[in-house]
DNA sequence: ACTGCCATAACCCTAATGTGGTATTGTACA
DNA sequence: TGTACAATACCACATTAGGGTTATGGCAGT
């Protein structure tokens, strides 16, 4: 197995040494390198690049806009990140944009190549120092109320109408009950929450997931 | 530099293996070894413990729960995980439980020691698979939508505590200004929004992050 | 000076929501 | 074979919410 990469970067002693390096492997073929993302459409297509290894930091479009524009034109291609930038923002913007892994500049030639690879067979590498940051988010996300409303089945299913936006009688039509049925149930569902209106109970809902 | 280690993992072969790999090293001293959590607290303690590799599925007290209570006592102590498993769950819980790094027991014997180095530089190293997880988990955040409500100032206000749970009168009363007024402020809000409910406003606030 | 936008407020009116009951049916469990 | 509880339904009553309309004073831009 070959596999076609381009590599997005702009600084071009560094571009041609990642194609030096690259090339030496068996499994990688450089099918091309470009200074920035002006024409990465053009060129994934052209050069049908299974692998793409995406600076940030270029001129005209950014390497995060690139990789929101490969992914949605050509979503099976791989994208990794190779970037000096640390920053939470790049890294949350990246991955969201659909990158596919997450390198810092640093790291050593060999762990590049296992990590390319890695990302071949389904993995995300990510450099240490930008797993911390997302560790980090992780443990700043707002604690989850171990609250237990014991909620039946039938009460989830009628907040979760709520919670969409429902009205008495739009939920009484969607479950082919009476509107005095759901009064009935939400009448309930509000005890079970300790709140007294639908606003409060959309509102517990939506902060405590409730499902 | 000398890094005092424990590993806590119940299967002995595997942990003797562990113990042998990393005595081998000049910079880890494996000061103990255990197959359960039940006394972590004592052995962390008493052993000096500057990182520790941790099992999850364990008799006993489970290894996140472990990690739990020595990140509780001792939170400088690093933690790396290894464990077979890589479901969202488990993952997920022991980052929030305060584990430094996730790495699955198929890892190479040079990486996982190159990765638990990582950890004692402030890194966070998670095996490609597992980052995958957390890539998706990022991907499946609600779209942050783009949309523009352009609520002023007031709106934003009263919009906040409609979210809160407050009925119009209490909006009023805490608002000091007329019941009226905080309708006429809703309805304008409701238009904005697009939507015509209390409920449904709540629900796209929250949804959408307005603030 | 004119215009547009915002916050405030009052009025009326109708529909929706919330609270208190009571009652029936079916199912699960001890 | 009771007991418990979920789900259903209906009734009565009070409050709230939401639509429409109009109006005033303040403030920013042109």
């Amino acid at each position: 197995m070959v596999y076609n990469l381009i590599v997005f970067e702009d600084n071009k002693r560094l571009r041609h040494s990642l194609e030096l390096l690259l090339n030496d492997e068996a499994i990688f073929n450089v099918v091309g390198s470009f200074a920035n993302c002006d024409d990465a459409l053009y060129e994934v297509e052209k050069y049908k690049a299974d692998l793409v290894i995406m600076d940030i930091d270029m001129p005209g479009i950014g390497g995060i806009e690139g990789v929101r524009q490969i992914k949605s034109y050509f979503p099976t291609v791989k994208i990794v990140m190779h970037t000096a930038f640390d920053d939470d923002n790049r890294i949350f913007e990246s991955i969201c944009a659909g990158a596919d892994g997450y390198l810092l500049k640093n790291i050593s030639p060999s762990l590049l190549l296992t990590s390319l690879e890695d990302v071949m067979v389904g993995g995300s590498p990510m450099s240490p120092h930008v797993a911390k940051k997302v560790f980090q988010y992780f443990r700043n996300l707002p604690v989850k109320n171990d609250e237990v409303f014991d909620l039946t089945d039938r009460e989830k299913e009628i907040l979760a109408l709520l919670v969409e936006g429902n009205s008495y009688k739009m939920i009484a039509a969607k479950c082919f009950i009476a509107n005095d049925t759901v009064k009935k149930h939400l009448h309930n569902i509000y005890a079970k929450l300790h709140v007294n209106s639908g606003t409060e109970a959309v509102a517990k809902a939506l902060k405590n997931n409730i499902k």
